[in-house]
DNA sequence: CATGCGTGGTC
DNA sequence: TGACCAAGCAT
């Protein structure tokens, strides 16, 4: 598949005319309507989308897949069926549902948002896309996407679907993020003016089921006598993206830190940034170098000092957006009653809190593999 | 405007 | 099996 040379200054194709436009149109809905997938979030023909469901689904489906959504769409929307009830809500509880799903700030986002519509907006969304646009979280896809799917009213819907549909059909050999313009202006021209809720989630349930990334179905595609990437043998590379730069690995020691009553200490982090205002079991700093020595970690990082440190064989290692983590456990028991910061959770009750799956991880690596006895305790120059 | 921001699935 | 990727947004 992979045809490297882009030819000399090809001239991008012009926008198809109005006729060619609904004829594209006409038959992209065709397919949606013979082929629809039922998702929990859309509407069936004739249903009146209910805003809050799809500001909910749309937030969650921000760089998230669909599988990875609807679990925990059922369950916000189950214990929130109102965005006055979410706005109601506490931040520790909706962190909490949100645990696992990642991108954290659209969690806190989401609560904004709630509460600027519950407090500030009679509890209705605005339905102009700009009106929508102003809103935490929300952007121009989701502004776009509220607006076309909840309203009725034309918008241009672009999210990396829609992207990769419009490189491929008018074989846009311009790389990302610099052709984005020219993909919006194709998608603009494409886009109708009726059913464009339907258009709008046709054009993404395309790039999602059959326009792929990689191995695109184009023999079941309603575009292909049109698609200009597959008419040149260059559509499953499209769009072309430039290589990301190579992620570094960060290395910390973490500290499981138990009470003689069992409860583990934990805290939460700061508000901004990664992983903002969930839970973290203590650690040493996380660094872009070599595994710090853990009495090392324990004498300069710990929250707590004392000497029956324990290693925990082996490592935890995870993936973030832009950079691995490797992570190695100390683990140590403390009186009844240190003076710390820091909250203590009984290991049974892990689960109310806001743990991301990195933290998980951690807890799960430390209840299988640390050891109880003297066998791996922890000394001077030791490494893990 | 380039960068920071999670996670699980896929091949 | 590790690299790539997903219904983006904020700064």
């Amino acid at each position: 598949m992979a045809r490297r040379a882009a030819p000399a200054a090809v001239p991008p194709i012009a926008p198809p005319d109005p006729v060619a436009a609904a004829d594209l149109g006409a038959r992209l809905l065709a397919w949606y309507d013979r082929d629809r997938r039922d998702l929990p979030w859309r509407p069936r023909p004739g249903e009146t989308p209910d805003p809050y469901a799809v500001w909910l689904s749309e937030i969650m489906l921000q760089q998230t897949t669909v599988a990875a959504v609807k679990p925990y769409y059922a369950r916000f929307l189950a214990r929130w069926p109102t965005v006055r009830a979410l706005a109601a809500a506490d931040d520790d509880a909706v962190m909490t549902e949100w645990a696992g799903l990642g991108y954290y700030a659209r969690a806190r986002n989401l609560l904004k948002c709630a509460r600027v519509v519950a407090g500030e907006h009679g509890g209705r969304f605005s339905t102009t896309e700009e009106g929508l646009r102003a809103l935490p979280g929300v952007g121009a896809y989701t502004a776009a996407a509220i607006a076309v799917i909840c309203f009725g009213r034309r918008a241009v819907v672009v999210d990396g679907n829609v992207e990769r549909v419009m490189a491929r059909l008018f074989a846009v050999e311009e790389p990302m993020p610099g052709a984005k313009p020219s993909l919006r202006a194709y998608a603009d021209s494409l886009t109708p003016s009726e059913r464009c809720g339907d258009y709008a989630q046709a054009v993404m349930d395309l790039g999602a089921t059959l326009c792929t990334p990689r191995s695109p179905a184009c023999g079941l595609c309603p575009w292909r006598p049109d698609c200009r990437g597959l008419r040149e043998g260059v559509a499953e590379s499209l769009p072309r993206k430039v290589p990301k730069a190579e992620r570094p690995t960060r290395r910390a020691v973490m500290f499981w830190i138990q009470r003689k009553d069992g409860a583990l200490l934990l805290r939460q982090r700061p508000a901004k940034g990664l992983l903002g205002g969930m839970m973290e079991l203590p650690s040493s700093p996380w660094e872009a170098a070599l595994m710090p020595d853990p009495a090392e970690a324990v004498a300069t990082a710990a929250p707590l000092a004392f000497h029956d440190w324990h290693a925990v064989p082996g490592l935890v290692a995870h993936t973030f957006t832009h950079f691995h983590l490797e992570l190695s456990v100390v683990m140590a028991r403390v009186g009844a009653n240190p003076r710390v910061r820091g909250v203590w959770v009984p290991l049974d009750r892990l689960d109310e809190h806001a743990l991301p799956t990195v933290m998980r991880k951690v807890i799960r690596h430390a209840l299988t593999k640390g050891f109880r006895g003297a066998d791996n305790a922890l000394h001077p120059g030791d490494r893990l």
